[in-house]
RNA sequence: UGGGAUGUCGCCAAGUGGCUAAGGCACCAGGUUUUGAUCCUGGCAUUCGCAGGUUCGAGUCCUGCCAUCCCAGCCA
């Protein structure tokens, strides 16, 4: 019994019981993006619940590309996808369509709607539409081009696709009711005149059928059971409902709404990160502070990790804004489990260790995973000059310091003992060289009935490889950016820092690209070949928790 | 003075009339530790938006109210 993609919720309940009363014996769904944008973290719930319970139910899922408005669309974004998804971890295998694939036969069913009485040709240019159309307090009122005879209508429609009318002069409109208290059901357009070249059906159409005639018909078409989608698509459904019901098609799929994925301290709508990327404020749809997932990507989030965030957060149909730590939460915990460990100093202080003998070097073993012996170990030069993190000396420590203060002992990692004897300054004031001594007896990291509170991460001077490191914190301070008049007010102007004094072991850099390391006692961090630069550059992945944070800010 | 939906711990979320209201995140208190990481232990809703009602028994059923969200594209 392998472990399932979803958790139980109240569409699987939905399953279960169609399942159960034979209305189905298979599930079929589908992932239906516009190629308009990029993925984002929004996107990665649909996919996980799609292609999750398509695979939970030995069922399929199709990827289905919703491309009737040649306008936004692109084949950038159909290819951008497609990679987001499969880096993602979901495979549509030969299930791609896309809605372009039934223009014919959304094309017979408009004029079996005509035929029927049930669509019209309307000629009200758009103002007066929005006009007729009423509003909330007030019900719409019937165009004047309503009671259009069959005969007419089915003229009209084939002048329509054969290009004898110019862009928005006319449109097909169902028949439903002017009336209706559900504003999409006030004879909803089905068809719009829109000479433009679409990046599959090229220039064999110039009139393109709207979102709602299409999706129910697609769905159907494609024998889709079940219909995932967001909440704001609940007013659409009795019109979905309307145009199965109306034509003549043999499967009807039910729709099923969920609350779309908000991450607190994110954006997550098309115009606020094109806004980011058109404003330079990060480094395009891919920066790794972005929440798209190419952006994800980049940073270094594994999809399992993404993938099991997802699944941790369920799935209902209340609005909802869930905390970042719970994704960080998901990112740490898996990266503890896969993550080798390695040293790097962000921030480097040289240490020369003076009873070390000058021109040594012995090489030290390191675990690569302290609790995972199937990581192995390495070695690790070791010599009279080192670099350690400038924060882990302080010259005023207080007891709860358990690092670099004069006179105080500390374990080098995977190494010996060191006792800080003096700190040597520059003109400035700054600390720039610690004079230390070490303990021969202390080899490895232990010593005969000494205990010392703290250890620290360290590098050989002379082996050191210098790298580029890049510290990233949330893109925006308030944990509702949309919300606010101006989302852009709430950017956070220190959401990235460059660090290119950064040193890292040798023989990792450039080793391998892919993985993500724990620097220990820093961060998680990938490598980054975005840009070529002459050092490594590395992004942090996400921090390690950090309860040190916490006391030095109690203790002032 | 329209239509549709949602309200269970700071954030998510189980619960489908009957033992003491799951779990995760966050938070708090301890323990282990050659990462102040990990790991482990304990704590954390007398109460389910509010008010009535039905019932031996209600978060779960009924009524009313309140709050929040979505809808007036020839976008999806």
């Amino acid at each position: 019994m392998t472990e399932k993609n979803v958790v139980e919720n109240f569409i699987t309940h939905i399953i279960d019981e169609d399942l159960a009363n034979h209305k189905h014996n298979h599930v079929v769904t589908r992932f239906p993006p516009e190629p308009n944008g990029y993925l984002h973290i929004g996107h990665a719930k649909s996919i996980c619940l799609n292609f999750g319970v398509a695979a939970d139910y030995q069922g399929t899922c199709h990827l289905r590309f919703d491309d009737t408005n040649p306008e936004k669309e692109s084949r950038e974004y159909a290819e951008a996808i497609k990679q987001d998804i499969q880096w993602f971890g979901f495979d549509w295998h030969e299930n791609q369509f896309h809605a372009s694939d039934y223009f014919d036969r959304l094309y017979a069913f408009a004029e079996e709607l005509i035929e029927k009485g049930l669509a019209y040709v309307d000629d009200q240019s758009p103002e007066e539409m929005r006009e007729n159309r009423g509003d909330f307090n007030r019900p719409g009122t019937d165009s004047p081009f309503r009671d259009r005879t069959v005969a007419e209508n089915l003229q009209l429609f084939r002048a329509m696709k054969a290009g004898e009318y110019a862009d928005g002069s006319k449109v097909l409109r169902a028949k439903i009711d002017m009336q209706s208290g559900n504003i999409n059901m006030r004879d909803p357009v089905i068809y719009r005149i829109k000479r433009m070249h679409h990046i599959n059906t090229g220039d064999a159409w110039c009139i393109y059928p709207m979102y709602d005639f299409t999706h129910c018909i697609s769905d159907a078409i494609e024998g889709i059971t079940h219909s995932l989608c967001t909440l704001e698509f609940e007013d659409h459904r009795p019109l979905y409902d309307w145009v199965l019901e109306h034509i003549d098609i043999d499967c009807h799929p039910q729709q099923i709404e969920f609350s779309r994925l908000n991450v607190s301290f994110t954006v997550t709508s098309k115009r606020r990160l094109s806004q980011l990327v058109e404003q330079g404020t990060v480094d395009g749809w891919n920066d790794p502070r972005m929440s798209t997932l190419s952006g994800l990507r980049r940073r270094g989030y594994p999809p399992a990790a993404i993938r099991s965030f997802i699944k941790s957060v369920g799935v209902s149909k209340k609005e909802s804004v869930i905390s970042m730590t719970v994704l960080e939460d998901a990112i740490r915990n898996h990266l503890n489990k896969t993550a080798p460990r390695v040293m790097g100093v962000l921030r480097p202080l040289k240490v020369v260790i003076e009873n070390y003998p000058e021109g040594q070097v012995e090489m030290l073993s390191g675990a690569n995973h302290p609790q995972d012996e199937s990581f192995g170990s390495r070695e690790i030069p070791f010599s009279r000059e080192l670099y350690v993190e400038q924060s882990d000396y302080q010259e005023n420590a207080n007891r709860k310091f358990f690092r670099l203060t004069e006179g105080r002992e500390v374990r080098l990692r995977h190494a010996y003992y060191i006792t800080c004897r003096e700190a040597i300054k520059n003109e400035a004031g700054e600390v720039v060289e610690l004079r230390c001594t070490y303990d021969p007896e202390s080899r490895g990291g232990t010593a005969d009935g000494r205990k010392v509170k703290g250890t620290i991460h360290w590098i050989s001077a002379a082996h050191a490889a210098p790298i580029e490191v890049r510290l990233y914190d949330r893109l925006f301070n308030h944990p509702k950016p949309a919300s606010l008049e101006n989302f852009m007010d709430a950017i956070n102007p220190d959401s990235l820092e460059i660090l290119p004094n950064a040193m890292l072991e040798p023989g990792i850099a450039g080793q391998d690209d892919e993985v993500v390391y724990q620097f220990e006692r820093n961060a998680y961090f990938k490598r980054d070949k975005t840009h070529e630069t002459d050092k490594p550059i590395y992004n942090q992945v996400v921090t390690m928790r950090d309860s040190w944070a916490k006391i030095e800010q109690e203790s002032g």
